[in-house]
DNA sequence: GCAGCGGTTTAATCTAAATCAATTCATGGG
DNA sequence: CCCATGAATTGATTTAGATTAAACCGCTGC
């Protein structure tokens, strides 16, 4: 496997770069030395747990997150089996999970970027049933599932959040299980694409422009596509003027036509 | 926020001609539908919400939950978009949950049997994101939603049997992706056999003779594939000598051979 | 600077399952 | 009881995407 060890600081990325946002935020604000060091000044709070929480609460939030857990490229976050502890945000940078079939070949089964929760797959069997790697050099915010259940005793709307959060998974799912079930491979490339350019808008990241950091394999294996095919369909939505891709990065040119693609 | 047409209770299907007696005709067999008025003398406490809870806290989940609603072959729990306000466990029958895509065509999304809790999709969007519809004579126990969050804030058993369910959804699609993502059809009909099988052992139920309620085509749109493949591997297991197919009857033969041939 | 190696692209075949087509079967209403 | 209609089976043909194969990038580490 992968394990990435370590190799030099790997530069942020040019395009939709985390760290510079982050970073600017931080001078720019009061709290001069922990960038971000609380739920309340995290520029992701507005769709993370915080959400729907006063002061007060986001007060108690805090007390129970472990934040800023750094990690490099190929680290996992939690393999298959490990005990479930604990739920992830994601702060930074980008993750896959997957799962390891008896035969040696992985099947990817989600993607996770910034403001997305990692993990609920593990608490109704008390361990993940998947393993979760970084793509790139990444940071999380840990939360400690026994914690946030008893806080959410005591704070209803963080209950109410977080069945919200695990409904809204459900529905996604679902979503992907009609897109694999019905789609066509152009479609499914196609939606992947909008897919990832509307959760970089929602974290003010370009939606017309972003990289890649999953190989074409990876991509493949999440939509029930060969890397073969993953490649192809890029180059034939290149070739059409609706997307261009340049090794990692890609550009969506025309949303609206690659829209249209999708004829479900 | 589905726009503003007037809740409508469930409807019967339109399909379904004119509601003929709602209790009369099921009595020629011994029925299952009122035989609890009380979750705790459900034969299915031991899987459904109450797990986990003692005696007094059974009774308050009592006071909430509005029970057996009775449904006809047809009959819709609730439909897309209508606005969510309650989840459901099936009492007994069973159910399919589908989409319909512009093009008419539908998605089966999934299949809900006794024990089983429907309508998790719809919280975070606060309207359901798909129909679902009896397959058979049915009857479900209703949830209020908000109840059960107020409920679970006097009640941490609760709460934590609910996370784990939601969780459990969570997992368990994912496992569907898996499949849509890299099985064979042979593959996928083994799974989704063996998949009911041990979900009618779970409430007692033959694990090795039941009844396929839902259409081939169903079936079909459920796994991703056309209703000739999914007759096709129907008969081709049954020359196996794996299962026999009788209608809608169907007999796994030799469970470990089925298990045998997913290689995944 | 160069070698080595993932990762990617492109092209030529192959194949599993879709599509098209025709019967047969089952069921429920009149 | 029979007919109509939807569901299921079976077969012939087509096709989208898999597989196989080979060459090609673009890193990164030496």
């Amino acid at each position: 496997m992968s394990s990435g060890n370590h190799r030099s600081e790997l530069r942020p990325a040019r395009i939709a770069s985390e760290s510079v946002r982050v970073a600017g935020n931080a001078s720019t604000r009061a709290c001069p030395h922990n960038a971000a060091a609380s739920c309340s000044n995290c520029r992701l709070n507005e769709l993370c747990l915080p959400i729907a929480l006063n002061k007060t609460e986001i007060h108690q939030l805090d007390e129970i997150v472990q934040r800023n857990r750094p990690l490099k490229k190929g680290d996992h976050l939690y393999r298959q089996k490990d005990g479930f502890r604990s739920v992830y945000a994601v702060r930074s940078g980008s993750f896959k999970s997957y799962l390891l079939g008896p035969d040696g070949h992985g099947r990817v089964t989600g993607f996770f970027l910034p403001g997305e929760i990692i993990g609920m797959d593990g608490i109704a069997a008390k361990s993940y049933t998947n393993s979760t790697v970084a793509l790139e050099h990444a940071s999380v915010c840990e939360i400690p599932f026994s914690q946030l259940e008893k806080l959410s005793q005591q704070l209803p709307n963080l209950q109410h959040h977080f069945f919200a959060i695990m409904g809204n998974e459900i529905a996604k799912d679902q979503q992907i299980h009609t897109l694999l079930s019905s789609y066509s491979a152009q479609e499914r490339i196609a939606s992947f694409l909008l897919s990832l350019s509307s959760r970089y808008a929602r974290v003010s990241l370009s939606p017309d422009r972003f990289l890649l950091h999953m190989t074409r394999g990876d991509i493949g294996e999440y939509l029930g596509l060969t890397l073969e095919t993953v490649s192809r369909i890029f180059t034939g939505l290149a070739k059409m003027g609706v997307i261009a891709v340049k090794n990692k990065e890609v550009s969506l040119l025309d949303i609206e036509k690659l829209r249209a693609l999708i004829t479900h």
